[in-house]
DNA sequence: TGACCACATGTCGAATCTGACATAGAGTCT
DNA sequence: AGACTCTATGTCAGATTCGACATGTGGTCA
């Protein structure tokens, strides 16, 4: 992505520099936001389904807790890839994944 | 992604280093080339549907030509987050999103 | 043939992302 | 209270991905 770009999602993360641009979100950026919480949702939910700790999860996936902490809070420094790749390693196929994204609530029920 | 695993993935792209390991796709793996390979068809179809070139659309993109190509060829040097952005920016909603990841065929209709 | 045009491929410095580690809540138990 | 468990947050070196550029390939014109 672009540097202009980046540097609207300045400091650690989320935080804009005006509030003007905090309002000003544009589509494509929310949507993205949108998405990358529903990824989130999504692995918290098949991870607490398994019963399993984040600790765990951060074992079966070669990942650490804090990281996948981070995915489930859909932090700005996960992308896209990690959610899938890991989603993908929980066995979740393709047709759950595009359910994910597509459920009309942010928290599908599968 | 682990080293290790990584590793795997030699040199410039999808090259292993031996036949066995080539046979040897694990299913995450599987379903993660699979996955990139239908955003990449989906992007491809998107651009030409408005009839733009690469070079159109990596400046709407702000990225190159280059880049472009090689997001449409699915080239491992390009992440699902950036296939996915691109196709954000392109207007894809959420609803076509899923119709790509899931459609029973990897060049879906839509 | 040569001059374009769209696309593919390789490389590289810079930007971003990742796993690992430290540490800090918050909850539960005795 | 202290000990323990699970999760959250911050940092950072190393790995990966990025845009940009150069260059190659194939097609279509005159």
């Amino acid at each position: 992505m672009r540097e202009e770009k980046r540097r609207r999602l300045e400091g650690k993360g989320w935080k804009f520099g005006t509030a003007q641009e905090f309002l000003r979100l544009s589509d494509e950026e929310a949507a993205y936001i949108d998405l990358k919480a529903r990824l989130a949702t999504g692995l918290r939910k098949r991870r607490r389904r398994r019963s399993l700790t984040q600790a765990d999860l951060a074992k079966r996936l070669q990942s650490s807790q804090s990281r996948i902490a981070k995915m489930e809070a859909g932090d700005p420094s996960v992308s896209l890839d990690l959610l899938i790749r890991s989603l993908l390693i929980l066995g979740t196929s393709r047709r759950e994944l595009s359910r994910i994204i597509s459920a009309r609530s942010p928290v599908p029920a599968a």
